[in-house]
DNA sequence: TTGTAAAATGGACGATCGTCCATTTAAATT
DNA sequence: AATTTAAATGGACGATCGTCCATTTTACAA
């Protein structure tokens, strides 16, 4: 008895669509794991497949070739990065002090979820090939369009209500300077991955800030408002 | 007329050891060069010997393969690195003010002898391999060895000058904040080369030490001593 | 000038690279 | 159950990889 149009209609959900989407993801969490693991001069077709445990020619037919199942790679990667951070950045409250939500991307940014040696050497192993691949250019590219204006805001509002001579100004460096910061305590967890020491990162970076602005910022995070 | 002992003497400066030293050298600079144009993984024994226009065979004669030519290519560029810094910070008068040293250190990285787009592309280029290859690991990570201790010993002079409490840890944070900071805006200089502004990246930086240390610095660089 | 030993050459070699397609498998349709 | 067709397979292919060595070149000593 064929039932007129509903158990199998073409919303791209049925068993074969399901299948053909799950090994494509399959193949560029290999490749993923491939550059963490070896490095991305070292990861070849060979390599990715081996370790998805699917055969070579499905590449090809998903990404026509190596080169495009690096960049949906190098996408993924960079859309994983926003998800965890933006999830973890919407824990904070809705009436927060924008001194609390610069806090929470600098933790959040430094937090295990996001900072680990998996994303580290992800990030390390593409960047050095940015210059060659448009799309992984834009991968580090795009940090900012998102939480570069969420921070320009929030220091904004702070440097108005600490009196600052020219608000603007100060908040583009102080957005620009918190993010070089945060860059440059990747690099030493690269690096140092065992020396590395979170709580010290953290508490160096709201150094510079409480001098900054010494009303919303001490060496522990975020200041309650009051002046 | 044949003298004693002078005139071919085994001091390694004869005509033969003076071509196989140029030769070596040759062979560095064209990693080098390859790794800055067309990136690490794209670098292969062909590209480089094409480069130096020299033979297939001396890289095995003189560096006992490609590896061992990554690994002396990695030290020169160590080496250049910290040469020509060095250099720059030597033009700093003997009695200059400790904020004076810590103003050198600053502009001098970011200057365009230093920081550049060759230099930016091996150094990013050689640290998404770094995990890999021990060699390239310490060339990362030698930043620090007098540097650091430079820039040290200048903060805590400043820290016990301001009075502050704890003035080592207050220079430890300094000294790594500023490292982080210099990391950040290569990174910066590395994604936007045309974009990227050294004097703003200076301002950027002095705007957090003037807060930290308001006697010592101000917007444009160290200020001069008394109170 | 001749002999010799170090240095440089460039091609051969097997291994591995990424691409592509003839074939097989299996989900969906009739 | 038979047919259709999308998806997956895995090996063949030429290109290129890095290594190595038989040969040639050349600086230096005799």
């Amino acid at each position: 008895m064929p039932d007129s149009s509903d158990s199998t209609t073409d919303d791209s959900t049925g068993r074969r669509a399901q299948l053909r989407e799950r090994n494509r993801l399959a193949l560029i969490e290999a490749t993923l794991d491939c550059v963490a693991e070896i490095g991305y001069a070292r990861t070849s077709v060979s390599t990715i497949i081996d370790k998805a445990g699917l055969s070579r020619g499905m590449i090809h037919l998903h990404f026509n070739g190596k080169d495009g199942l690096m960049d949906a790679a190098v996408q993924h990667a960079s859309d994983l990065y926003y998800q965890n951070l933006y999830k973890l950045l919407d824990k904070v409250r809705p009436s927060a002090w924008p001194q609390e939500r610069i806090e929470a991307v600098i933790r959040s940014d430094l937090s295990e979820t996001i900072l680990n040696q998996y994303n580290v050497r992800i990030w390390y192993g593409f960047r050095g090939e940015a210059r060659e691949r448009k799309s992984i250019r834009t991968f580090s590219d795009t940090r900012d369009v998102r939480l570069r204006g969420l921070m320009f805001e929030a220091f904004t509002t702070i440097a108005e209500a600490s009196g600052m001579n020219d608000p603007e100004q100060t908040a583009r460096d102080a957005t620009h300077g918190t993010l070089a910061f945060l860059e440059g305590m990747w690099a030493d967890y690269l690096i140092h991955p065992d020396a590395f020491d979170r709580g010290e990162a953290c508490r160096i970076i709201f150094r510079f800030l409480s001098a900054l602005f010494p009303d919303h910022f001490d060496l522990t995070g975020a200041r309650p408002n009051g002046a």
